[in-house]
DNA sequence: CGCAATTCAGTTGTGCACAACCGACCAGTG
DNA sequence: CACTGGTCGGTTGTGCACAACTGAATTGCG
């Protein structure tokens, strides 16, 4: 019946479409899942971070997840009101603001467990396919090799 | 030097990450070809939708491009304001609202022209990649199958 | 007909995402 | 020392995205 953006021109708009998506589908699929935790996303990934690196500044997270500190100013804010983390000056250079787990962010860790098999079953693609897309994913500019600002 | 994302621990989450990244990486593609227009990405989308359909229904346009009302409402009311398109309650059933191109709205699909070359371009990536990627992202549960609803 | 359930668009509130801008800060130079 | 250019994190303003809700309108059922 409706007509779907997928028919209507070429192939790169429908994978612009698709990509686009996608990211909001896979959010939402990790909506319900970290929401008992009373995280986001974009948290969720922040945490990620913190967990595999240790303490890093704000700069560093930015070039990591590819976000500006006006995205990640009032994220880390929150997160620290949450209790997961705290920011600190850094001493010698007071420009630089430092960011490490609390004890309940590391906690967290293992509250939230591993949501690996949760989210490869709920895209419904195979091992192989999973592969495929990383590959062409990563090999993508934008993504590895093109940040928002070169 | 610092460690990314990419390594820290299963496929899926990678992937995850990639598709957030890529999407962002994308829109940020579009952004200064459109900025010209005054319009963003999702407006453009919409709009591709009623180049392509001709007039259609708020809900139908939540469909297609998998948006609620709470996202459309507002967007519409913006390219409204512009003097793309207008707004009017169907008369036989009130509570349906269908959108309509003005004329500077069809002229606009002239103006903008064919993005496609320099997305092409941007992405990096061959014909027969973007191909593959396209074939993985349709097959993904989240965006063929899966709307965030079920 | 009368009334409950459903279908719509819209509103409200929260949280990204990013451009533009700001002020503090640091390093280098004279 | 004062001056200059660049580096930081933060703020502001705009625009998505979505959950939850509102209220009008419609449909289905007795």
């Amino acid at each position: 019946m409706r007509k779907d953006v997928r028919e209507s021109t070429a192939l790169d708009d429908m994978i612009c479409f698709q990509l686009y998506a996608a990211s909001r589908g896979m959010t939402a699929i990790y909506r319900p899942l970290l929401d008992p935790h009373g995280l986001t996303y974009p948290q969720y990934l922040v945490l990620r971070v913190l967990w595999h690196d240790g303490p890093t500044t704000v700069r560093d997270l930015g070039h990591t997840l590819r976000l500006d500190s006006g995205t990640l100013s009032p994220l880390l804010k929150r997160l620290e009101t949450q209790g997961h983390l705290r920011r600190e000056r850094q001493t010698h250079d007071e420009r630089v603001v430092t960011v490490h787990l609390t004890a309940t962010g590391v906690a967290l860790r293992e509250q939230i467990g591993d949501l690996t098999r949760q989210l490869v079953c709920a895209t419904g693609l195979t091992l192989d396919e999973l592969a495929q897309l990383n590959h062409l994913l990563s090999r993508a500019r934008g993504t590895a090799t093109l940040p928002p600002k070169g």
